[in-house]
DNA sequence: CATATGATTCCA
DNA sequence: GGAATCATATGA
């Protein structure tokens, strides 16, 4: 069953490069639909990830058992551990062995999650969602996690992604996007270097 | 098998 | 500024 409301997104809405994946799910809502209730966050910041030759990818390591569900198909969940303690949800695209992926870096509590609580931060909207590792590889098209897409429009900023320094040149690439009117941005847009649509 | 290092967050 | 904390990748 799924909230009437946020209907999922079917799977073509995966199938395109992270960078337009990244773009549109500014504004998406992410539903969790836990034991515990449902949660919605409206998405409000994201970073792409474009496969083997971007050196900030995980993709870039082959197949191994990590990269196993970015490099396995579109519309799924990519979720992995950082320094230890931190998880990050990723939304898969493209197609299947592309590892295309968009990090969900940020969102706006809607629903089941306290207004309070904060999301902001791909470690911490992991967190207010429910979302573990248990959820790696999980389809999205359908209950209980899934992608509802953004109705009307959104001021979109752009700068280069967070925490790829040792990416060369690929970590200048402005392949980080997020809604310029959220208070929910994980990082104030002094960084920015460019607007979007 | 040993070791270095993160797509981060929290505390001092 | 530094610790926390561990899966992953890499090299012996």
């Amino acid at each position: 069953m799924t909230l009437a409301s946020y209907p999922p997104a079917p799977l073509d809405y995966f199938l395109r490069d992270a960078r337009q994946l990244a773009r549109a799910l500014l504004g998406a809502f992410l539903v969790h639909e836990a034991g515990d209730g449902p949660r919605v966050v409206r998405v409000v910041e994201t970073e792409a990830y474009r496969g083997p030759g971007d050196a900030a990818c995980h993709a870039r390591v082959g197949l191994t058992r990590r990269t196993r569900t970015l490099l396995g198909p579109p519309g799924h969940a990519y979720v992995f551990l950082v320094y230890g303690m931190h998880e990050c949800f990723n939304v898969v695209c493209l197609g299947e062995g592309e590892g295309h992926a968009v990090l969900v870096r940020a969102g706006e509590p809607v629903v089941g999650v306290p207004p309070d609580a904060r999301a902001d931060g791909p470690g911490r909207l992991a967190r207010a969602m429910g979302i573990t590792r248990a959820d790696d590889g999980r389809d999205l098209t359908a209950s209980p996690l899934y992608i509802s897409p953004r109705r009307g429009t959104v001021r979109v900023g752009v700068s280069a992604r967070v925490g790829v320094a040792y990416a060369g040149a690929f970590a200048e690439r402005p392949w980080r996007f997020y809604d310029r009117l959220s208070p929910h941005v994980s990082r104030p847009p002094a960084s920015a270097i460019g607007l979007g649509r």
